[in-house]
DNA sequence: CTGTTAGCGCTTTCAA
DNA sequence: TTGAAAGCGCTAACAG
């Protein structure tokens, strides 16, 4: 019914042998029998097999790329990023690897899941996007996990996420980013300062929120506990969060959100709330994604490379480029200074 | 070196057939023999060979989506909502499907490479999401993938796409929706409205934009081909088609963007060559995205059901809903009017 | 409810 | 440069 090798061999009047060496051109065959192969493939339209393919190689042409939230532009730039560097010639078989992504919604049990179905598959390699979930329990269970891929032979690369011992990373410096960015608040003049944070659990949150707090120190202005909020990744996070820390501390000139998403919720939270920015309260964001220069007034925020860091990860992943040394390296973020940070007001 | 699924069978003291059966779930087997296999599974750290298991079966347990722009959430917010439907438990082995996504970049040949690939991989189920690219070849191209596809017993979907006679769709009214919007404007008492288009091609754009040519001609008002600039489904596009139309008519009183993510740029133009919005210029989107809402003036726009849309999808894909009658269902937008249209001046 | 027995379609030594 | 043959690890009849 469908067509298999042996159809294709009988055509060209080849063994099946022949036409696997062709048509995974690692191996020297004479032109005119190419020809004679590539022809037969043609007419019967013949599609090869992946999982017999797969079968027999021990490793197949997937790679996986797991990201915490496929709607955010932050995961989605990346992704593309990586995917543009796998995808296209270069695998085993008829030269093409499928790169895909695989949206875990930030559940450390969807993470587990899919890596087990990613081994299961004999991916050639997998990346991991974004921020980790500190779990002791959880870390261990996803250290165990990659150790094992890695031992069967699949190139596990972390991009944007910190660094683990049983792959490459390439890691955001979220930390000195967010140091900056406080930085640049305080040396406008602003003490009271509120920090809307993402997830508790998240390392990307800790990091960054650390960074706040080292800013703090070193500029000897207080840290009270009452002005940080957790919340989650979005929109409505910085809504909610934002009125709250306005009830919390009425006079803040400052809020400080986890990423650009949340920094949106809160402008809309400062604006509903009859404030002006940044006349009223300043507002920063963490990011730059592409919507952040169009916020009104545009937002000040950290840049990160995630176009420039995932191609790297996904070259890395494709053994195209070398690894780091050490298997770190630490991607820096850029303070970007916008309207939508100005000096208190009063 | 890799436990396999004898090495299960003889810890277990079964035959490797019922190891399977437990694994497969699909079978009955006695609650003492299972919890002996699943102790042994669980001791030797068992992994399933999924090429393996897709050979021997003829089917895997993968599930393709295909996006135009993973990066742009209008793509990543269906992706998931396809995905929340299709990961976790129901599938073949271990009770588990890969869903996955894959990232065309709005290239028909990556869009056929991909699907050849998942041909290849023998892909329980298909999803295409969003416009179609309306070149003949091109089209015909994958209307005898999607067969194939078909034939072979993959389920095929569509999803914010227009129908095609080899796959149950989902299609998106585009071009009510765009009459919708331009009805609107035209209510408020605008004549002269610029039209951003996406790129040429693709069947959203003509879809939206016949939309806005009915209600132009419903309303007796005149389509001056000036006032219509095609460009891309991205802000800089929204950006420079919107100071190119103020170059050809510094009259008009309206734009009207493709999507969202251009009437961003579009009022980024404005904003920077001095107009006010809507006081001077009104502005209005299409999809109504997260971040619509955040615009300054909040976006008028038509609000596509993408989650909803999205997880019917899903749900089609795995058999677990009755498609369409017929194979094919409108699914309508929702005009939103908010804060950026409004009567034109003077 | 469980075991036996053939393959699934391809890759890859090993020979020629 | 090509062919023959032996599996890769699993599933699915078919018996029992």
């Amino acid at each position: 019914m469908t067509v298999t090798l042996a159809d294709v061999a009988a055509r060209a009047q080849v063994s099946p042998a022949t036409v696997s060496r062709v048509l995974n051109g690692n191996y020297p065959v004479a032109t005119s029998t190419r020809e004679r192969v590539l022809r037969a493939v043609d007419e019967l339209d013949y599609v090869l097999n992946g999982p017999a393919s797969a079968l027999a190689a021990a490793t197949s042409d997937l790679v996986g790329i797991l990201v915490n939230d496929i709607a955010d532009p932050f995961f989605g730039i990346m992704a593309s990023a990586i995917q543009s560097e796998i995808g296209g010639p270069g695998g085993r078989a008829g030269g093409e690897r499928l790169a895909v992504v695989c949206n875990t919604g930030g559940s450390p049990e969807r993470e587990l899941t899919y890596l087990t179905l990613l081994q299961r598959q004999r991916a050639a390699a997998v990346v991991l996007t974004g921020g980790a979930v500190e779990d002791t329990a959880h870390a261990a269970a996803v250290s165990a996990k990659l150790r094992k891929l890695a031992e069967a032979g699949t190139r596990v690369v972390l991009c944007g996420r910190p660094p683990a011992p049983e792959a490459v990373a390439l890691t955001f410096d979220n930390r000195g980013g967010g140091r900056q960015l406080t930085e640049h608040l305080i040396g406008l003049g602003h003490r009271r300062m509120g920090y809307i944070a993402g997830p508790e659990e998240r390392t990307t949150t800790r990091h960054r929120l650390e960074g706040h707090r080292e800013a703090l120190e070193a500029a000897g202005v207080e840290d009270d506990p009452r002005l940080t909020v957790l919340g989650r990744y979005d929109r409505r996070s910085g809504y909610e969060a934002t009125l709250e820390l306005l009830r919390r501390d009425p006079s803040l000139t400052a809020v400080v959100a986890a990423n650009d998403t949340v920094a949106l919720g809160a402008c809309a939270a400062l604006r509903d709330s009859g404030l002006r920015i940044p006349e009223d309260v300043s507002v920063a964001g963490f990011d730059d994604l592409p919507f952040a220069i169009d916020a009104v007034p545009a937002l000040t925020t950290v840049r990160l490379p995630l176009t420039e860091a995932g191609a790297r990860a996904g070259r890395i992943a494709m053994g195209r480029e070398e690894p780091p040394p050490g298997g770190i390296a630490t991607v820096r973020g850029e303070l970007m200074v916008r309207g939508s940070t100005g000096a208190p007001r009063g």
